[in-house]
DNA sequence: GCGACAG
DNA sequence: ATCTTGTCGC
C-alpha cells in the first residue's frame, strides 16, 4: 500500500509557501539569546536535541518523525520520541518545512506537555537555517513555530545566493585541518549565510551551518562541533537512527521473510520515551474540506497555541 | 539536452 | 530521503 508522491505543487500553493516564509521570516532571530551560548564552555547547558523524519522505502507518504533530547555535554540520550506519520506535501527543494515541520512541531508540543523538564535548550535541524533561497529554510520555521534556539545542519550545499560547490569550494575545503576548522560562505549580497564545518578530524565531507533561530552563527558553528562524535551532530544522528530503527521494526515483518512469525508492532522504551500513544497517523488534516487546502498552513495558528517560553529551572 | 536538486 | 556489500583502517 505504498502511496506515491503528489506531483509538483501548482504555482497558486507555492506562493503561498512563499508568502508564509516571507512573513515568518521576520521574526527570526539571528543571535545570541541565551547566556549559555556566550559561555566559552556552554556553562548552563544540559539539554540539546534533534530531530529527523525518515521514510518508508517505497512510499513517499509514510514516514516516522522523531524528536530525540540529549545531555550536554556527555550527549547521551534522556527522551526519545518516534511516530509514524502521514506526508501530505510533496518534497519540494526550498519548501522542505511544508512536509516535516508540522510533526516536528506536534513532537515539540507533546514534550512540553509530558516532560516539560525535559525540554532541549536548543534544537538540530537536519537541514538549512537561513543559508536558503529566500533566507528561511527549515531550521529557521522550527525556530521560529517552536520559539526555540535553532541549527541548520545540512549534508549538501544549497547552490544559492552564488554559493557554488565548484573547484574553489572543493579545495578550501580540502585546507580545512582540524576538526572544528570552518570557513564562510559568503552569499553574493556579501553577507555570510553560514559556515562549511570540519566535523571531526577525519572528516572530508564538511556539515554545512546556519543559524535557524536565537542563536549566533559562531556560537551554531561552536555547539556544532561540540556536538559530534561522528560526523553528524549526535542529536541529528541519534533521531535519524532511531526513526529509520523505528520504521524497520515497524514494518519488518511485513517488508522481509517473516522471521519472527510472532511480532507486533509493540517495541518502544528504552529511556523516557513515549511512543506516539499509537494512535491514527498524525499529519490526516481533520478539519479540512477535501478537495481545497491541499497542502497544510499553520502559522498564525500554531503560534498562538505554543506555551510562553520559559525555560525549565532545575 | 544539461544541470540542479536541503530532505 | 532510499536503493546497497564488502572493505579498509583504527
Amino acid at each position: 500500500m505504498a502511496r506515491k508522491a503528489s506531483g509538483r505543487p501548482p504555482e497558486e500553493a507555492l506562493w503561498l509557501w512563499k508568502r508564509e516564509q516571507a512573513l515568518l521570516k521576520t521574526l527570526v532571530v539571528d543571535r545570541d539569546t541565551e547566556a549559555w551560548q556566550r559561555d566559552p564552555a556552554f556553562s548552563g547547558l544540559q539539554r540539546v536535541g534533534g530531530v529527523d523524519v525518515s521514510f518508508v522505502k517505497g512510499d513517499s507518504v509514510s514516514a516516522c518523525a522523531s524528536l530525540v533530547v540529549l545531555s550536554y555535554p556527555e550527549l547521551e540520550v534522556m527522551y526519545e520520541d518516534c511516530r509514524m506519520v502521514s506526508l501530505t506535501a510533496p518534497y519540494v527543494s526550498g519548501f522542505l518545512a511544508f512536509r516535516e515541520v508540522p510533526f516536528l512541531v506536534d513532537a515539540v508540543q507533546q514534550l512540553w506537555e509530558k516532560e516539560p523538564r525535559l525540554m532541549p535548550q536548543v534544537l538540530f535541524v537536519d537541514g538549512n537555517g537561513v543559508l536558503h533561497h529566500r533566507g528561511f529554510g527549515v531550521a529557521c520555521h522550527l525556530g521560529v513555530l517552536t520559539d526555540l534556539p535553532c541549527i541548520g545542519v545540512a549534508k549538501k550545499l544549497l547552490q544559492v545566493d552564488g554559493l557554488e560547490n565548484n573547484a574553489l569550494h572543493k579545495e578550501k575545503i580540502r585546507l580545512l585541518k582540524a576538526g572544528g576548522d570552518s570557513f564562510p560562505l559568503m552569499g553574493g549580497s556579501g553577507t555570510v549565510l553560514g559556515m562549511a564545518l570540519k566535523s571531526h578530524d577525519h572528516s572530508t565531507k564538511p556539515l554545512y551551518v546556519s543559524v535557524g533561530h536565537k542563536m549566533s552563527l559562531e556560537a551554531a558553528v561552536r555547539l556544532t562541533h561540540g556536538c559530534c562524535k561522528f560526523r553528524i551532530p549526535e542529536p541529528v544522528r541519534q533521531a535519524d537512527i532511531r526513526s529509520r530503527d523505528y520504521i524497520r521494526r515497524t514494518l519488518g515483518v511485513q517488508g522481509a521473510p517473516a522471521l519472527r512469525p510472532e511480532r507486533s508492532k509493540k517495541a518502544q522504551s528504552p529511556k523516557a520515551c513515549p511512543q506516539g500513544a499509537s494512535e491514527e497517523p498524525a499529519g490526516t488534516f481533520k478539519g479540512t474540506p477535501s478537495g481545497r487546502e491541499a497542502y497544510p498552513r499553520f502559522s498564525s495558528v500554531v503560534l498562538p497555541r505554543l506555551p510562553q517560553l520559559s525555560l525549565p529551572l532545575d
